[in-house]
RNA sequence: GGGCGUAUAGCUCAGUUGGUUAGAGCGCGUCCCUGAUAAGGACGAGGUCCCUGGUUCGAGUCCAGGUACGCCCA
């Protein structure tokens, strides 16, 4: 016997039990047990920094993660789904200076490397019992036991021997780059991280003249935003073919850019006495503005050079260049043969070689620097500047770009490798793999791999004090053997102090100080997180790559990125073979979700009222699941409660009183519904609920999860709203016959099959129906069964199709009752539904009792007589016209709307018409090469949709009205016993006190009200202290007394 | 400045290989139904399918150019 089910369910409350159940059972581990010997689908997990707590985003791509490994298992392969922890890198370094309250490398090393790591460790993990929480609030089952962190010695050790494999391939260099670099947190930043912090600022912005060598009175004009660049200024650039002017101004002459003069003179009319073209001006030379590198005049500094990208669109149209601080300033002085001075240490101090300033952060000496030019009558202008300047992603300072010296991987030599591995990707959406990520590894750069911090996995190489002897670790146990002691843990702290001895007698070599980029730590996790190759080597290479990776669009340049260029590099193969990528989670006024506005509903709130599955079915049916943003609100998320998850769990509801009440229950064995089912709607429902089925699948093998998730609605309104609806009285019936049988069978089936095929998306409430109602034989937890194969053998689409056109006649029928002012509860003599297609008309015979009973009329008549209710029209059928007649289609299309009903009538009975199109070209068109419109005719209760046409008889006698007192009688009558919370199987005493009409049909239809209302009796009598019922404008006063 | 995406009803979104009356849900209004349902149904109002041009007999759909927004890059 199935328990009690409550219609007034706390979806919270339930969730809750299931997670007890699971947990209690350890369904997750028999979920991989039982797949065990199945063949293996490759789950790997991104690892999320846990320094802060999980938002939308986590939950979103937690959920795709959780349902596609469900799906799979369901299918019979074994998924292992391990968490990973992203432990290294500024977010934990920057979290935990903030606590200590420091704030450059200067006092991280006065504190101690050794003590600042360890700190770094112990804070690490703060939040992941938060996480763990949510994680598995939300339903998704993953392994945090066996989790990997990327600050074990294991993971860092294969991050190390990648880090080898790179090295050896000769895909590993030192150079010099010009990058963001953050003065705070004293470390390049990569591109695409300081790409993350454009904020709109204020800077200085000055023009400063530089007076020319040749001539002691003439200047060129130059503008920067970076006054603290000057001092470093080598070179002036022009482009080559900007027009240039010299101007008279009070006793000087200036150069600048044609097209800046009014810029400069405004409302003036400057003496111009010279013109130029950018290259006149080249190799010009100037006086330095300061002393400080002055002795490079002779190795070609203080020079006009050439440079394309000068534009006139702000400043003087001559770019002040120092070659140390930017790209194009670094790509312009190596051409024209410029030096490189770059006076600033790792946190962006200026050094001794510019004594005034020595010690000074750069950006705070802006000021004295035009102080200085101004009273050296060097400055010209000065304003403030308001434009979008990078800032460090983390710590907000505003990003120094400046030489430094970096580690790379040379991606630009591997690019047709990462291009082609990419190439063997399905991307979900499509347009990502060659539109934003091919694009992005077609213009790849060469990635900058180190980073000059503290809290991450060592680079692993050692070189001699000259830098000529390196030599690249690839394992523990080698620099062990060099060290000559064990080394526990290959943190900076306890690698640094290791030497290593020359073997080129050069003494002692030293680890280079930098840490790899954690980006680089993520991107190995296929092999780390086994601690490949040390470990786990067969089933590594037996199981890669990843059959499937879910992430946000944001990986893009991260993790996606980082997997496919070591995983190029190192195999020659694509990390993953599907990728799921999904959008942004929003607010619903369309802006970013921020804690401070408060403008989200907080996640565990909203599954706390609505529950987890209403929360994850909103979002695997969204756009977000295809990389589209979404709007998230709260109304979505009760939607999927109220049109999903509350009529499914009704339904079962439903079946469960009933069987309870029948003492009915399924037979032994695998639910498998009816054995030939007589019923239309049982086979109707069984072909659904195998359509269905059939649909998800092709759906999920598409890894379309949104489509999948997006049928269950329909059937879900397919099953409540007519299978159910219809069937009510099938499963009241008191005797238990074969027809009473086949429906428990059927709605059993329907509702097993369900939740099989609904459980990787709303894991709790098919969990909880599917474990009422299994039997015995069947496993434990939904999550253990196979997903659903259709029953091709239910399958039905002849029946399917008379069913739709059945529902349109009804619906048809509703219209017309609805138009006249008839409620549903007032008989009606008789329906006349006509269609000429022969199989509609089979149809709707075949379900006219239905009908009958949907439209509450006595009497259904089927007929092929469409013109006694509509007047038939032709419109041309342009779709077979089209290609046949090209042009003149549009003639042809006017003469057959102007054919009469005859002709029409021709046409369908088989006959060629000829018309006349294109300036009377006749043309043979047949029933094919028209649609055929029909129109009510007026002053009938006919309406019409397609072929089907319905006509009602709205005239009404005495008996129908009789009839319709009863119903509404037996109406009120449900409504006080409900509103009495009789149960529906409890007997009643019914008295009534009715004027005339109603009392008359009452007295007519005593069976029909008493069997309807379950009361042994029924009398009339006066009851005057009762409120009286309206019933079509008539005070009527019931009673009813429980038995 | 470049790349990628998005733009359809008040809101959230469907819309097949191009076929001539563009749909659903929510919200709104009117009516109806209800002994599974915190429900359900019918009808109605609500559309410049972002704009302009092109291809075509025919464009929400294909092409080009533009606009707005988002993300990424420079």
């Amino acid at each position: 016997m199935f328990d009690p089910v409550d219609s007034q369910v706390s979806f919270s409350a339930l969730e809750q039990d299931v997670l007890a159940f699971w947990r209690e059972h350890e369904t997750f581990r028999k979920s991989l047990e039982a797949r065990r010997d199945g063949p293996q689908y490759v789950f790997y997990d991104g690892p999320p920094f846990a320094t802060g707590l999980p938002h939308y985003g986590h939950l979103l791509a937690g959920t795709i993660k959780d349902v596609v490994p469900r799906y799979q298992t369901m299918l019979g392969k074994y998924v292992e789904r391990t968490f990973g922890w992203d432990c290294h890198g500024l977010p934990v370094e920057n979290e935990l200076e903030k606590e200590l309250g420091i704030g450059s490398k200067h006092e991280i090393e006065e504190y101690g490397v050794a003590r600042f790591n360890e700190a770094c460790r112990g804070i690490v993990l703060r939040y992941t019992a938060e996480w763990q929480e949510i994680v598995e609030r939300i339903g998704r089952w993953v392994d945090f036991e066996n989790g990997y962190r990327t600050m074990d010695r294991d993971y860092m050790e294969s991050i190390w021997w990648v880090f080898r494999q790179l090295w050896d391939k000769g895909l590993i260099y030192k150079g010099h780059k010009i990058l963001p670099y953050c003065p705070r947190c004293a470390t390049p930043l990569s591109n695409f991280e300081a790409n993350q912090g454009y904020e709109d600022v204020e800077d200085p912005s000055i023009t400063a003249r530089f007076r020319s060598t040749d001539e002691p009175d003439l200047y060129f004009l130059a503008w920067t935003t970076t006054p603290w660049t000057l001092p470093s200024n080598l070179a002036l650039a022009v482009g080559p073919d900007i027009e240039y002017v010299r101007v008279t101004d009070e006793g000087a002459d200036y150069i600048l850019a044609a097209a800046r003069v009014p810029a400069y003179y405004r409302g003036e009319t400057p003496r111009i006495t010279a013109r130029y073209t950018g290259r006149d001006l080249a190799d010009m030379r100037y006086e330095p503005l300061f002393p400080y590198f002055a002795d490079l005049a002779d190795r070609g500094a203080f020079r006009v050079v050439i440079a394309d990208y000068v534009s006139t669109e702000d400043g003087t149209g001559i770019v002040h260049t120092a070659p140390g601080f930017g790209e194009d300033d670094a790509a312009t002085a190596r051409r024209a043969g410029v030096p490189v001075v770059c006076p600033v240490d790792i946190e962006c101090r200026f050094t001794p070689e510019v004594p005034d300033y020595a010690g000074r952060m750069v950006k705070e000496t802006d000021a004295d620097i035009i102080r200085r030019l101004k009273s050296e009558g060097k400055l010209v202008h000065r304003a403030v500047y308001r434009h979008s300047y990078p800032h460090c992603w983390r710590c907000e300072s505003p990003l120094i770009y400046r030489a430094v010296s970096t580690w790379f991987v040379r991606v630009e030599a591997i690019k047709d490798r990462l291009l082609a591995a990419n190439a063997q990707t399905r991307w979900v959406p499509g347009h990502l793999r060659d539109g934003r990520f091919g694009n992005w590894l077609k213009n790849a750069h060469d990635w900058a791999i180190s980073r000059n911090r503290y809290w991450g996995c060592p680079l692993p190489v050692w070189t001699s004090e000259d830098g000529e002897e390196t030599r690249c670790i690839g394992s523990v146990a080698e620099l062990e053997k060099l060290a000559g002691h064990r080394v526990p843990d290959i943190h900076k702290h306890f690698v640094d102090n290791i030497a290593i001895p020359s073997q080129q007698g050069k003494g002692l070599l030293r680890r280079v100080p930098e840490v790899l980029d954690c980006w680089f730590e993520s991107g190995s996790m296929p092999y780390a997180q086994h601690h490949y190759p040390f470990e786990n080597r067969e089933a590594v290479e037996a199981h890669f790559p990843a059959d499937f990776i879910a992430e946000g669009l944001d990986q893009t340049r991260g993790w996606f990125y980082t997997l496919v260029v070591i995983s190029s590099a190192l195999f020659d193969k694509p990390p993953f073979l599907n990728v799921v990528v999904n959008g942004l989670v929003l607010a619903e006024d369309g802006r970013k979700m921020s804690k401070r506005l408060k403008n989200y509903p907080d996640p565990v709130t909203i599954m706390d009222t609505y529950g987890a599955d209403a929360l994850r079915l909103c979002l695997l049916t969204s756009p977000v699941v295809r990389a589209e943003d979404l709007r998230f609100s709260e109304k979505g998320v009760r939607e999927v409660m109220r049109t999903v998850i509350i009529p499914f769990w009704n339904a079962c509801h439903f079946l469960v009183t009933y069987a309870r009440v029948d003492g009915w229950r399924p037979p032994p064995g695998p639910a498998s519904g009816p054995e030939a089912a007589a019923n239309d709607l049982d086979r109707w429902v069984l072909s659904r609920i195998e359509t269905t089925v059939a649909d998800v699948r092709e759906a999920m093998d598409r890894y379309d999860l949104q489509r999948a998730g997006l049928r269950f609605t329909g059937f879900i309104e397919e099953l409540t709203n007519w299978y159910i609806r219809r069937s009510r009285r099938r499963f009241w019936k008191s005797s238990n016959d074969r027809d009473k049988e086949d429906a428990y069978r059927t709605l059993h089936y329907a509702l097993v099959v369900f939740c099989r095929a609904a459980a990787p998306f709303i894991p709790f409430v098919t969990e909880a129906v599917y474990r009422n109602l299994r039997t015995p034989q069947m496993p434990e937890s939904v999550h253990l069964c196979d997903f659903p194969e259709p029953q091709e053998v239910f399958r039905d689409p002849t029946l399917e199709q008379r069913m739709s056109r059945t529902r349109t006649a009804v619906s048809l029928g509703r219209f017309l009752r609805s138009q006249a002012g008839i409620r549903v509860r007032q008989p009606l003599r008789s329906a006349v539904l006509v269609s000429a297609d022969r199989d509609a008309r089979a149809d709707l015979e075949a379900t006219a009792k239905v009908i009958a009973e949907e439209l509450n009329v006595r009497n259904v008549e089927v007929s092929a007589d469409e013109e006694a209710l509509v007047n038939l029209a032709a419109k041309a059928n342009f779709r077979r016209l089209g290609p046949r007649l090209g042009r003149r289609v549009r003639d042809a299309a006017a003469a057959i709307a102007a054919l009469d009903a005859a002709a029409i009538r021709r046409l369908r009975a088989g006959e060629t018409v000829e018309i006349l199109a294109d300036s009377g070209q006749p043309v043979d068109i047949t029933l094919e090469d028209i649609e055929v419109r029909r129109e009510e005719k007026a002053g009938l209760a006919a309406a019409n949709e397609g072929e089907i046409t319905v006509a009602l008889d709205l005239r009404l006698d005495d008996d129908l009205r009789q009839e319709g007192w009863a119903r509404e009688i037996v109406s009120r009558v449900q409504n006080l016993r409900k509103a009495a919370g009789l149960e529906v199987t409890d007997r009643i005493r019914l008295a009534c006190d009715l004027p005339t009409a109603p009392a008359a049909a009452a007295a007519a239809h005593a069976d029909y009200i008493r069997r309807e209302t379950l009361a042994v009796s029924l009398e009339s009598r006066a009851l005057p202290e009762v409120d009286p019922v309206e019933i079509n404008g008539l005070p009527c006063r019931f009673a009813i007394e429980k038995v």
